[in-house]
DNA sequence: CGGATTTGACCAGCGC
DNA sequence: GCGCTGGTCAAATCCG
């Protein structure tokens, strides 16, 4: 849990906020916020978890950074004291936001050339390539303020096929990658996991392999290499027995992949189980708070006045 | 020999 | 307009 990478997070909140909103009907709040404004708001409506006492004037405060000024007519009023949030929630979801915020690296844009819908996942280095898909390494390039270069795959599986995805080691957890997943396949899942006749160089290299990647450690194709050969052996042999159980979960992932894409936030597995858990605690407590505070004008959800320029 | 990776060159968007 | 930077191309090379 507090290892995973808000890298992700803070990209997903460069994606194109305003044709996500467009596309979703999905309440501001969970709208793919700044941090800091993240973090604002969820202080804003539960200021118990935060101090014992707020002020309206100190809520209004709060709101003032990131709402969009020629939007508002008032801002929401909300009682703190009528807010019923149960203990737990209180007690996780400021550590949750916190580490978020405090864990979040420097935001980068987002890509100029393609403004397709991103997906973000950090995966371990041995589930770098485990995704039902053949991809074919195309081009790498060192990024400036990142110790490690970025990779860039190809989907493979088809031809025409316009997915790519980005590899790069994250940084405040090198053992783990993040994958960023950019642009739709434009043909359904192969039928068995290609990807394994494709990218076996990547995935279970040679000997010779072995020593060109000793001697460069952070080559993303080859994550934690010596560690991993051993396990990637293992992964041989028994893939004909768990493929059908892999693709299963591979599929259950990209139904979670795609509802990352929803929300316009891009998750780790970890903070996404998290995130769900507090979700699920809220979720009594922001129903009735939708109802009677999202419903108004403040929160113009298909306008286009959710453009965010915040901390990012 | 087919398909993969590697890597330098090139292109395009953005900021100054 | 220019330089920086990220993304892509494509020739060379590698591997099964």
């Amino acid at each position: 849990m507090e290892n995973w990478d808000l890298q992700a997070v803070v990209r997903g909140c460069n994606t194109d906020i305003d044709e996500v909103m467009e596309d979703s009907q999905i309440p501001y709040f969970f709208a793919p916020l700044s941090l800091q404004e993240d973090d604002e708001l969820f202080q804003a409506y539960f200021p118990q978890a935060f101090e014992a006492t707020t002020t309206l004037a100190e809520l209004e405060e709060l709101y003032k950074p990131f709402y969009p000024v020629n939007q508002i007519t008032s801002p929401p009023t909300i009682l703190a004291s009528s807010i019923s949030v149960p203990q737990e929630v209180i007690t996780e979801a400021p550590k949750l936001i916190k580490n978020m915020k405090e864990s979040a690296p420097i935001c980068k844009r987002i890509s100029r050339k393609n403004q397709n819908k991103r997906v973000v996942k950090e995966v371990k280095a041995e589930d770098l390539f485990s995704d039902v898909w053949a991809w074919r390494k195309y081009g790498q390039k060192p990024i400036k303020g990142s110790p490690h270069p970025r990779s860039y795959y190809r989907c493979s599986s088809s031809k025409g096929c316009s997915a790519r995805k980005q590899v790069e080691r994250s940084c405040s957890n090198p053992e783990t990658f993040i994958i960023t997943y950019t642009a739709e396949h434009n043909h359904v899942h192969p039928t068995r996991r290609n990807s394994l006749a494709g990218s076996t160089r990547s995935k279970f290299p040679s000997s010779k392999n072995k020593d060109k990647c000793s001697s460069s450690s952070n080559s993303p194709a080859m994550p934690n290499l010596a560690a991993s050969i051993e396990d990637n052996r293992e992964f041989v042999e028994s893939v004909d027995i768990n493929i059908v159980k892999e693709e299963a979960k591979l599929l259950e992932e990209d139904e979670i992949s795609n509802e990352n894409v929803v929300l316009g936030t891009m998750v780790s597995d970890e903070m996404f189980q998290s995130l769900e858990d507090l979700d699920r605690k809220l979720e009594p407590v922001m129903e009735g708070l939708f109802l009677d505070n999202f419903s108004s004008p403040w929160f113009n959800i298909n306008g286009h006045s959710s453009t965010v320029t915040g901390a990012c």
